[in-house]
Parts: C-alpha cells; structure tokens; sequence
DNA sequence: TATGACCTTGGAGTGCGCTCCAGGCAAGCG
DNA sequence: CGCTTGCCTGGAGCGCACTCCAAGGTCATA
C-alpha cells in the first residue's frame, strides 16, 4: 500500500483523491494518454458486463465516461480505477445504493471527506462482523465435516 | 438409529445424526417432552419471520413439521435444531436450493454421508474463499479512512 | 359467547442486482 | 454494396429470497 507521498502515476488522478487507492496495484493495459477503451475492453478487464457497465452509469455509480465523435463510451484509466474501487466495494457487499451514494459525495468534492469517512468506517464495521459471523459458521462446518468424515471411516472398518 | 456414542441430549435427536451439530448450543426455551411451539414462538426465538417459516417448509427445507389437532404448526426442540443449522448455513452464503439438497441428502438416510460431506465441504472453501476477499477489501477501506482521517487533520490544522 | 389475537392456505408482490431485448447507427472488409 | 461486428438506447425480464395478501378457521380470555 501506499503513504501520504504519491507517485507519479498517482499524481494523474486529478479528479478526486479517493480514486488514488485503486492505484494500489494500477496495471493498466495502455499508458495514460493513450488510454480510451471500448465498452468490451473494460468488460474483459473487469469481468463486468458491457451490460452491467452501462448500467452503472445509468444509475449514477459511474461519473460520465467519454464518448467518442459518434457516441461510444471510451474509458480511461481513471475510469478503470474507480471501477476496481467499486469492485471493492461490491465486495464488501455494500448496497449499490450506497456507492452510488458515495459516488455522488465523490463528485460533491472535498467537503464530503467526513461523510465518506463515515460511510467507509460503517462498511468497515459491516465487513469485520461479516468475518466474525463466516468464522462461526466455519466451527460448524468443521464440526460437521469431521463427523461425518468420522462416520465413513468407521463404516469402511466395519 | 445412531452408531457413535453420544450425550442424553443428543439421543433424542432420532431423526438423523446430522442434526446433532446444532446441539453445540442448545439452550432451548422448554425442556423436551414439552417442546411444542407454536410458529410465532419460533418466530420470536430464530429471528426468521412466520412467513418464512412456512416458505421454508413449502419448499422442502423443513422436515415436515407437526400438527396439532387442528392443523397448527407445533415445532419442536429438534425443528429448532435444524432452523438452527439452517441459519448457520444461511450465513454462509449458501443458495437456499443448496440447503434444500442437503436436507433431500438428510431425508434419504446415512447413505448420503459422502455426498453429505462433499456439500460441507465445498461450502467450507466458499466461506474461506469469502473471508479472504472480505480481508483484502479491508486493506483498502483502512487505506481510505486513513486518507480521509489524514486530510481532515491537515484541513484542521491549516 | 363474543371479541380479538393468532393461525391456515395458495398465490401474488417486492427489492435487489443485474441481464437481456428490440430496433437502430456506425465502422471495417471482400 | 452488402455483410458482419460492435455499439447505442429505453425498457422489459429474470432469479433469488423473501414478504405479504385475502379469506377464512382457531384459541384464549372476559
């Protein structure tokens, strides 16, 4: 991960700064400048949809991406970077309302940093309960597994 | 109907050996002999809703359950140990379909130990696949509440 | 015995997160 | 030029896991 002092690819991300973490393992398929991918591009990059994609931006999780002189989307790396974060996010299992709610609080600029806090800090909290409730459900399935493993190797010495 | 030797308590539980797990945390509300709730009783103890308690049975994830004389639901001390695995399951992620196989594996008898386990199993990667992603997105929300926690320091002091 | 809380059923409805469709435009190729 | 491929849009549809509804029967208490 990264400190305070940023690197010089970080130092693109002039569109906010909560878009420098998805610049933890950056790995962009071409150098900033020439970065404009097609819809399908970023779709087998992420492993989201073309379909998911578009839809993303139509309910606003997506700040409005590029367009082509005839309409097509193209997306930058910046653009490929707040979607890793999404994917992050979506992992955490945070509804999509939420991002989209941090998506808007991302575009409202630097007086939201306390209630993007917040909203991370709650997400935080969820995840570490998360852990903790899939760790208990772990001691049961240990347990259960270890009982039946037990039973079938009884069985075979019968 | 049980092999491996087991507690007073865990005796009862006749239907099959699977549902003893769920006695790791006993702790029923009547003694049994008196075990006959009624669906808001369970309700109430489980946290799952009445409608869910019948939809469970409707769609095969309950052993059908008992009936008083006129047709109520009566759950008993070991319906509570089975919703009770149910739950744990349910925390895991696992589809509901996937319970239901698991409780058509039950239904059918100690023969289906090895499928049984393979279920379990199977489940027991997912969880811990799950825990990893759930860790790995922890690395990036302490990385931006840190961000958001420094930024706001610095604005305090300036 | 009357009132009101609780229970029954089959089936319809809800919220979420996609997923797909129809109809049309645009670019590349033989 | 026609064909294929890829992209566009608004809106409909889907799978999951509930969640609720209507219409009626039952139970406990006064």
């Amino acid at each position: 991960m990264e400190s305070t002092p940023v690197t010089p690819a970080e130092q693109l991300l002039t569109h906010d700064t909560v878009d420098r973490c998805a610049r933890a393992d950056p790995e962009h398929p071409r150098p900033d400048g020439q970065d404009r991918y097609t819809i399908s591009e970023v779709a087998a990059h992420t492993g989201l949809s073309a379909h998911t994609l578009r839809w993303y931006e139509r309910i606003g999780l997506m700040p409005h991406v590029d367009r082509s002189h005839t309409g097509q989307r193209r997306f930058t790396n910046r653009d490929l970077d707040w979607l890793s974060l999404v994917g992050k996010l979506r992992l955490t299992g945070m509804p999509v309302a939420d991002m989209v709610r941090y998506a808007d609080l991302v575009r409202q600029g630097e007086h939201t940093f306390e209630e993007r806090q917040a909203l991370l800090e709650q997400t935080r909290r969820d995840v570490l309960g998360r852990i903790a409730e899939l760790q208990g459900t772990l001691a049961v399935l240990n347990y259960k597994i270890d009982f039946y493993a037990g039973a079938r190797r009884a069985s075979e010495r019968a």
